[in-house]
DNA sequence: TAATAAATGCGTTTAATTTTCATTATCTTC
DNA sequence: GAAGATAATGAAAATTAAACGCATTTATTA
């Protein structure tokens, strides 16, 4: 019962709608996630379950830490998985496949640029897109 | 006339919205305005203008290459004037002051990291997000 | 200045997300 | 393990940012 443990620490309480949101994102393939992705997946395996439940259940997700909300070009929000371990995105304009990086160098002049600014660095996003012409692009948008 | 050049350069043509948009950019304090700030301050200044007319001039001028458009974690976009020249954003969540930046160093590193990842690179944003605590925090959000 | 082509404003529409509220399910305690 | 308290759900309506349709107005260009 790993994703029941998951969300009893959050102290939400576990219930079906919760379960199958946290299970479609840790079986997925696909890792970016809208809110509509996981409503017609759940739809699809036959769940009686509405999209306003899916998008409290994405919120409180992000709140307890479970999940990463992003705001990609699209305007919808993207959810994935919260890894614990930071990472930043590069998005193909042309096909949506994102890849995940890690930079230290990046990483470490971020905070370079936070100081020299008298600012306290919190968080950051970055997000490189691209065209990933060299690969199999057949992802469908 | 400056901004009227700058407005026959895009092929646009020169109206009195267009003209006052152009100047609440050339002429506010904040670079960084979405478009109901804009409609606001028109309508502030007593100019009959509509919202539709707002969204639209701002997306043509986008289009035109004179604006640049943001998403920043508000949900709203978010434009500013393009000074040509490229650069990154630092935000500070507490009172939403936003500062520019450019590195070199970070640029270079991006440039490699599509290239591992078999992307061209088409274009970035990155935004750090701090408290600039050192700073005078009084702007209002 | 007249003709034409584009731009405007208003109201309607869409898309994503949020809220309301009555019903239902979960948790806690006995 | 059932009862009561509390929180979660689904359906529909509300909200928000942004786009669109169309009749009217305005800028351009000859």
């Amino acid at each position: 019962m790993e994703e029941h443990d998951e969300l009893k620490k959050t102290g939400l309480k576990v219930t079906l709608p919760r379960l199958k949101v946290l299970n479609i994102f840790e079986s997925s393939k696909e890792k970016h996630l809208t809110a509509e992705d996981i409503y017609k997946e759940m739809l699809g395996s036959g769940e009686e379950v509405g999209l306003a439940t899916i998008y409290r259940v994405l919120t409180q997700f992000e709140q307890a830490g479970l999940l990463i909300r992003h705001h990609f070009e699209s305007g919808k929000a993207v959810f994935e998985l919260n890894e614990k371990s930071h990472h930043d995105h590069i998005v193909c304009l042309q096909c949506g496949h994102v890849e995940e990086f890690v930079n230290e160098g990046i990483e470490k002049l971020q905070t370079q640029v936070a100081n020299e600014h008298g600012f306290t660095i919190i968080e950051h996003s970055l997000y490189i897109y691209g065209d990933c012409t060299k690969k199999d692009c057949e992802y469908k948008k």
